[in-house]
DNA sequence: CATGAATGAGCGTTCATTCAT
DNA sequence: TATGAATGAACGCTCATTCAT
């Protein structure tokens, strides 16, 4: 997907490689989230890291937009198994939401620097022509796709009401991408009984039966 | 609510400067939709707005900070006449929750590099101490607060059941804003009827009846 | 023929901005001349012009390529002027080339920083595709373009034999053009002297008769 | 001539040694041919040679300065060659000339990214008291001498005119080494032809009779 | 009301080189 | 013989802001 130019970037096979790209990103999510991505910059997260320059940084990443990509993917795999988990042994589509929306409270509850540095971005972090780089692929988007699947299985399944999976997708998703957002007001919220809020709020939008 | 410091900015009463202000406002909304906040900078403005040097919006604003504000403020003034307009003679809640989301979807629906500036402010935009300036004020939000109130008057009333009305507002609000994204991704979007499964869903998210 | 982008560059047209420019080039022309272009910064350059930073060249110059072409459009300007008025009256087409020749290393013998600075400049400064920018136009190069003009007429006339006027044209120029690296060779060398010569060496090379 | 300091380069002796030396040397002359001097770094070599880091070349060449050193020697090595063989059996002065002006269009022709290397290291490569390195021993200079000698022994003989052996070489020498920028500027020019030209010139501007 | 000139700090990036295996 | 890792210095450039009319 990402294609490197100059080959300058040393070869991440390497343990030590590995682990200080490691470092490297999560000074990166922990800057972002703490002062915005505005605010972050190589001398930033190398003072978090505690390098010695932000030399290191330009060698273990060819730019600014690999090392943003690797922390997007890294989050990427980080939620997505932790999302995998929770979501193996669901047994039909209203099920499915629930647990969804459950799982991803329970993730945004134990990741929220994590989450509010994805957020940021997501919504900063632009490629060369100016194009946000999220958000932008329709249905089979790698973010909405996995639940405009679930709702679809409920509607053919019966489980489900008529209505379009998208907008109703979009709006689950932004409703827990939103939970960051709300604890910032509310930092004593109950993210427990938030969860079954949501559960309920979209059990009651979608479900077929009275 | 934003105080000033070394009141250097020149009077606003006066015709030509509060247009020159309202250009450079312009300016700046159109700057930040087209290339995002982190692009947008004083030379960026001045280049749109036709200016011969940053020096003049230095001048009319005291800095970044108050720009940024008064373009906030009169995005809040602008929304508000709008929406003012269209929930006045709303009978109910339910005829408010309805009337409140098709009017933000139409609002949104003319307004989209103005709502795309917004969200590009609110997310990237802190104070001094690096808190963010926005979704930060609890029941009592500016944005927020009216939802809450049509919402807890619907509960009152009999007409919703018995949910936490913040969560919900939040929900709604947040599906609302999240439009200009799911634009983007479809520019195709059908609003109209867009929003009528937005009314649909919260509808039946909120009612208390069978 | 050079484009500006951003205007970001202030108005030259102002006293004040012109002498700064001027100013500019001047330190730049001799920072080349001593160090070589390989050595030449903005922050060598501001400290030999004695500027408190490196911000006052990117504020007059719109990057170190519009420097760079400013500091050859003066070189053209001032040997032009130059040339033009010791090329003024001359008779005929042996006349010329003799002149021009002499002209050419009283210039350089006066000039020897100029034309070293001009020279580095030539042989360094590359577009963004990587293309030379001098000595690339064919027989209306600008430089060659003079010479090949002169050699031509001289053969219409029978002055000068049949001979490759771009090929002439080319020698004659590099051999004044390398003056200065026999300047740096032999420092001593009598460049009246060493004039006779080349008006000798391409009198006897050109001339048709016997 | 060229001291190295830090004696860290290792042992030249070995097969595998020089090999590597051979080809980093070769992928530098492509680089500064094809980039120019100033875009010529260890890392764009290292990635044209295909070396997984900048480090071989260090290890090899004790600094960027012996590995250009390096580099013009295998060009004089390799130019000398060529010339001695060419130049083996001339009959007298004239002919030393034209063969020299002959063979040594003939080499630019068949070594043209070579040249335009070794024109960009000799203008541009410079010792740490920033004098040029190259164009600057007098008479016995690396690169005139020959050519001052055969006009000295052609004067001597009575084949040449009286004139100054160390301008007429330069210009000779001049001549020639501006080929590539004449081949730059019109990339169809015959170069056989070209030699005609030159030899022509030279033979009428050094040739003692009528 | 307007503006040209100037500024120090910071940006991401590249440089040749050294350290430690 | 070779290499991955690390480094401080410098690069051109942009930032919001201030000075002086």
């Amino acid at each position: 997907m990402q294609v490197r130019k100059g080959r300058e970037t040393p070869a991440e096979h390497s343990f030590t490689g590995a682990a200080r790209r490691s470092q490297i990103i999560a000074a990166t999510i922990e800057t972002i989230a703490e002062l915005g991505y505005g605010q972050t910059s190589f001398a930033r997260i190398a003072e978090r890291a505690g390098l010695s320059s932000t030399r290191l940084i330009s060698y273990h990443f060819a730019g600014k937009d690999e090392l943003m990509s690797a922390a997007v993917a890294e989050f990427y795999d980080h939620i997505g198994r932790f999302m995998a988990g929770r979501m193996a042994d669901v047994t039909c589509a209203r099920d499915a939401l629930r647990t969804y929306i459950t799982a991803l409270v329970a993730y945004v509850a134990d990741n929220r620097a994590r989450m509010r540095a994805m957020m940021e971005i997501f919504l900063n972090f632009r490629d060369e022509d100016g194009a946000s780089r999220s958000y932008d692929g329709g249905d089979e988007n790698e973010v909405l796709g996995h639940l405009v699947r679930i709702l679809r299985d409920g509607q053919r399944g019966g489980e489900f009401r008529d209505f379009d999976t998208f907008v109703m997708a979009a709006t689950v998703q932004r409703a827990l991408d939103g939970l960051p957002f709300l604890l910032e007001a509310r930092p004593d919220l109950d993210l427990a009984a938030c969860a079954e809020e949501l559960v309920t709020l979209f059990d009651l939008a979608t479900r077929s039966g009275p």
